[in-house]
DNA sequence: CTATTCAACCCAAACGTTTGGGTTTCGTCC
DNA sequence: GGACGAAACCCAAACGTTTGGGTTGAATAG
């Protein structure tokens, strides 16, 4: 009996040329090459009958025998924190979609943030010998961009970014601006911000943004108000337990760098007894499909994520071409919602530390 | 000037066999051979030089050559319906852990639930000569199926199941009966199910087992109260609101198939002026790491996601090798949480309908 | 002393393409 | 009528592996 898992040989050149009468390397050339180049190599009407049978047969070239001969694969790969965070998810999206229509194909894999799986991941990825490499996941001082430098593998940076190499970033510092003002604007002065990794240009860029136009603006942002957390809701969580339990005055907004984060933030103050949107006003990053669902509908930034994605894939072929590539910002867009709507007024009403 | 792209060629067995002075198929059985055939291959002290250079030169296979050579890739394609769908996303990473572990690499695409992208994707799944298939996105009735069975292709279902082929997936029945357990228990006698797509078994199935152990404690879902939706927040927005708007009595309690919707069901009672886990109970299902951090915590089914990707993988190598293999239902488990707490003693008290 | 066996190798073909360079067979030009 | 050029092909090597089958040379059995 025959196994279920045997797969009937597909169709190659050889086939069709023998079936042709003709040779191989006919038959390769009508097939696969720009026209210029097609024109030269065979009769229009040898070339009919080529396209024609090819169809027919269900013709379609095998990239490893492609890949060896050309030595290139035509795959690039993908590393981000995590998939099941939804802004690389969407960004993987633009990726994955820019990169089919130029007849790529994607690899993707998580690193965790954690550094040593970050240099695993890239191996691996190298050792399947991807065109190019798409990061998502860069820290601050990581050695391991350096290192792909050294080797000359091409590669581009995306969600976040670093100093010296193309990215493909949203324009967080200017998204951080745009909260400064919209706070500012209506009436905060008194503010905290949930500042995410340190070592996330994402987060440290936001939150520079911020503090950069708040100072502009007369504000002050007390360092002690800037907290690190991670990227999820429980880090917002924690950070927002964390603000509650400080002495003295506590902020009439907080700017959380990431939806999830302002997610968990939102979680902690409702649990101390606020009304968020009333007693404190909260901000979050990303205008992840969440933002606007919520039960208090969060006021975000809105970041482009699939064509962040989109055009990493277009930095990244240019860079495999052998080209210099500027980095790109996206502009973020600020969308105003019910969780700081009501601004300082309502706000400073009854903040009661807990 | 040299191009920034130009990779130096990699080491090959050529290369290490000329080095040592031995025939490259030599150097192929040392270091490519299970320890059988290796043995017999080369004396112990010719393996040790081979594998020291190897080592040294930091030799990697050509995984294009190999694939041409033995027709496998080791590669498997995993279709999803998006991967910004942070529960196919979690899936996923199960099933690059797995495959990883079993040394594949896997490339994702999403279908966006559309029958012609599935098709599509899954054709340049097979261009691409992947070894196998999982698919996260089967519709009920999909004739896709059938086809990659007529090709002999090998594959496995995850996530939704489809009655003949194996799947790995949540026992979304049983999930569906807990919560019909702890709504009943809870006092409830009055409840809707906003039931996702009807061409998704999660969904069916969920219900399913809700209106079975209903039925059972005596209870009844009258047909109108189930409402298709998308998985979405706002698809789970859409229905809430739907139901509010029907005439006569309102549920005390709802079930949503899906964490997303039941977000998004929550928004639209509160809108409405609810308080949800007092003036109505909601229960979601996937347990996904936002359901307890969320302002109001959300009562859900947790559904092993990543347990449900690994496990796929291992089905699929199953059946790669040519073994039948049964589905797989993974257990599910409820978590109360504030949501659904206070049961029907409060959320009796005030419904009113907007 | 001759077979036989075994360890330790080598040989060469094959997988499906691509591609630099032929070789025919015409038609055209001078 | 010979040279030339182009059109329409063919040839063969190469990419890096794997693998069924050699070939040695030495040790052992009978």
């Amino acid at each position: 009996m025959e196994p279920t898992g045997r797969r009937r040989a597909a169709v190659t050149l050889k086939d069709l040329a023998a079936e042709l009468g003709i040779h191989v390397s006919t038959v390769s050339r009508v097939l696969h090459s720009e026209s210029e180049v097609a024109r030269g190599a065979a009769s229009t009407e040898t070339a009919r009958r080529v396209r024609d049978l090819a169809k027919l047969r269900g013709y379609s070239p095998d990239p490893q025998a492609t890949s060896l001969r050309t030595r290139r694969t035509r795959a690039i790969g993908v590393i981000v924190p995590r998939l099941s965070d939804i802004v690389l998810a969407t960004m993987y999206e633009g990726v994955e979609e820019a990169a089919a229509e130029s007849n790529h194909s994607t690899f993707v894999m998580n690193s965790h943030d954690d550094l040593d799986e970050q240099r695993r991941k890239a191996e691996i990825m190298l050792a399947r010998r991807v065109d190019g490499l798409i990061l998502g996941d860069v820290h601050a001082g990581s050695s391991l961009v350096d290192d792909l430098v050294k080797r000359h593998v091409p590669f581009v940076l995306m969600n976040r970014r670093y100093p010296g190499f193309p990215s493909s970033t949203c324009d967080d510092t200017g998204g951080g601006r745009l909260v400064a003002d919209h706070l500012w604007s209506t009436g905060h002065r008194s503010v905290a911000i949930i500042a995410g990794e340190t070592y996330a240009s994402t987060g440290v860029d936001r939150t520079a943004g911020f503090v950069e136009r708040w100072n502009e603006l007369g504000g002050d942002v007390p360092a002690d108000r800037i907290l690190p957390s991670r990227f999820d809701t429980e880090g917002g969580r924690q950070a927002g337990e964390e603000l509650l339990r400080r002495d003295g005055e506590a902020p009439t907004a907080v700017f959380a760098v990431n939806d999830f984060a302002a997610i968990g933030a939102m979680g902690a103050f409702r649990a101390a007894g606020l009304v968020v949107g009333q007693d404190i006003a909260v901000v979050g990053f990303n205008d992840t499909s969440l933002a606007a669902q919520l039960p208090i509908p969060l006021t975000s930034v809105r970041s482009p994520m699939l064509e962040i994605g989109r055009s990493a894939v277009g930095m990244l072929r240019r860079v495999m071409a052998g080209e210099d590539v500027a980095s790109v910002r996206h502009r973020a867009e600020l969308f105003v919602r019910e969780s700081s709507e009501s601004g300082a007024v309502g706000a400073r009403r009854g903040l009661r530390v807990g």
